[in-house]
DNA sequence: TATTGTTATACTCTATAACTATA
DNA sequence: TATAGTTATAGAGTATAACAATA
């Protein structure tokens, strides 16, 4: 109790309450987010990728032929912003646009051999990340997590 | 190799394999926060809110006389970004600025009544939206989900 | 000497409008 | 008329450097 007599000063805060804020799915989420984004930005920079290169290298590897309009839908990126990506990952001879087969409007993306080498380098180097990140989660947790998430943005 | 003789078309996508990112916990993480973050903002917009704000503005409610430098340690805010948001709360009457009881430099933030009632009612919303952005998911889902996105985070 | 709050500023990320060429 | 890719541009959000007042 803070002097009940005299006149007293407006309250101070030593231990800050957050419980109302870290009840909320979102905020947690968004805490969580943040760590990991940070964390996946800082592992990509030995492969000179960002977040969203490694996202589109990964498509292009496992979807070779893919087109940008595909990308932008699946990453939820506005096509403009996906120029920029795409040009960069050409101008370091990592992929190769080539004529769409049947639309001439589109373009299929497809890695080059030094585009495949870096995007297997950089995985195994998300995966080891990964295991860092959810290295306090069971594997059964770590299921868990990701069923729980997909719920929220499917 | 590219088909000496028949000279194939470069392949097309029908259906974009994503299975690669979304076994990542760091990806999904993103997705969700992506989308809580959209659905935040749609509905603060009715009290002329934030995200930000409304962090801020529920701090203050429930740490009276809190400084900017808890906020800014506690919501991950660098110092000069979070003058503007003061700023604009404090123009909108939502709080005042006391002199801090003990420490000359500081500031104590307060709400004003109308802040406070307006901190209030935003709370109301965030708490129907918390049900909504939740409703695929149990409680007990969705206290697992909390526990485990703060081990990744704290 | 360190810290609180602030200004100025720059950098990144994301969003919108409008164009071109094909469909 | 609609769609794929692109350009130019604007707006958020976030980051660093440096300052005045106070500890």
């Amino acid at each position: 109790m803070r002097s009940p007599t005299t006149h007293s000063p407006p309250p101070s805060v030593e231990q800050v309450d957050t419980r109302q804020l870290e009840k909320l799915a979102g905020y947690n989420v968004r805490r969580a987010s943040l760590a990991v984004m940070d964390r996946f930005a800082t592992h990509m920079q030995q492969h000179d990728l960002k977040v969203a290169s490694y996202s589109v290298l990964s498509l292009i590897a496992h979807n070779p032929g893919i087109t940008s309009r595909q990308l932008c839908a699946t990453l939820a990126i506005q096509p403009p912003n996906l120029v920029g990506i795409i040009n960069e990952l050409d101008a370091r001879g990592l992929l190769q646009r080539l004529p769409h087969p049947t639309d001439g409007r589109a373009v299929g993306l497809h890695l080059t051999k030094d585009g495949a080498a870096l995007q297997a380098r950089a995985e195994a180097t998300v995966d080891a990340m990964e295991d860092e990140a959810t290295q306090h989660l069971s594997a059964a947790e770590r299921k868990t997590l990701i069923r729980l998430l997909q719920k929220i943005y499917r």
